[in-house]
DNA sequence: GCCAACGTTGGC
DNA sequence: GCCAACGTTGGC
């Protein structure tokens, strides 16, 4: 399994309406960036996911699950742009805010810090587990601590 | 709201 | 294929 990161802005999609959603999950959709395009279609059904919140909050609010492959963006006509659906898995019970990912040594090659305007972005294993354990969540079983 | 970083577009 | 202009992202 391969872990990523999702940002989005809560004033247009929030944690809360992720959440809303329940196991029907939503697309992913509206990026218009290759890189982040790519990391899409590289995902596989089941891989996991950081739900970051950008502009607002700047932190690490939930998990998410990818529950569709890579299909096209029905936002748009142009063939170019693809995305995955992804669902709400649980909350992240201590939010890990950017500052605290920037004030730790382990996350200093995150692309959180290295890639910040990379909305959709790989997260190494080691990172993952970093993260879940600030945030309250045994990494590998998705448990609070 | 500002602005730095950086991705994209389009003229040449 | 270069690169200047432009647009967008996202932290502060």
């Amino acid at each position: 399994m391969r872990y990523w990161l999702f940002k989005s802005e809560p004033s247009t999609w929030s944690w809360d309406q992720q959440k809303a959603k329940g196991d029907a999950g939503e697309e992913w959709d509206g990026i218009r960036n290759y890189q982040a395009r790519n990391n899409m279609r590289e995902m596989k059904l089941g891989d996991r996911g950081f739900f970051y919140h950008s502009q607002e909050g700047l932190e690490v609010v939930g998990i998410v699950e990818v529950c569709a492959l890579s299909h096209p963006d029905s936002t748009t006509d142009d063939e170019r742009w693809d995305c995955v659906d992804v669902k709400a898995v649980r909350d992240v019970p201590n939010p890990v805010a950017l500052s605290a990912v920037k004030a730790n040594p382990k996350l200093a090659k995150m692309a959180l810090v290295t890639h910040m305007r990379l909305s959709v972005q790989p997260v190494l294993e080691d990172e993952w587990m970093e993260v879940c354990r600030m945030g309250g969540l045994d990494g590998a079983t998705l448990k609070p601590l």
